[in-house]
DNA sequence: TACCTGACGGGCC
DNA sequence: GGGCCCGCCAGGT
């Protein structure tokens, strides 16, 4: 895992990594952004999965978050519940469109791919 | 072809 | 402590 050829799209490897992101965890756009390298790209990563929905293995958006725990790009999903649904089945704990606890949920993509 | 917006983050005032 | 601005890259209009 991990590992992207630098010959992949920015994009495939954003998607690597948040599929790489383990059940009843979550990570944030900056995070990815860090691992993939580009340290200010968290726009670059959101924008990456707003183009998702391109990528043929399913890629968790769910589960990336932006840096306060809020499901910003939850307005983007078919169902607007359909992402905090995904989260609570995977027993991630959502209110008020944040997940809860998410210093203790969060999963460090830099950290467990070990860049 | 050029301008603007956009699922963010961090720094500065 | 809170609010504002700038920076990143790409895609759509």
């Amino acid at each position: 895992m991990a590992k992207a050829a630098p010959e992949e799209n920015i994009y495939d490897i954003i998607y690597d990594v948040v599929r790489a992101v383990p059940k009843g965890r979550v990570t944030s756009y900056g995070a990815v952004a860090a691992a993939i390298g580009v340290k200010s790209g968290a726009r670059m990563v959101g924008y990456a999965m707003n183009a998702c929905h391109n990528a043929k293995p399913k890629v968790p958006a769910h589960r990336v978050v932006n840096r306060n725990g809020m499901l910003t790009g939850k307005h983007h999903f078919s169902p607007l519940e359909k992402m905090e649904q995904l989260l609570k089945k995977e027993g991630v704990m959502v209110v008020d469109d944040k997940v809860l606890d998410f210093e203790q949920l969060f999963w460090d993509p830099v950290k467990e791919l070990t860049l």
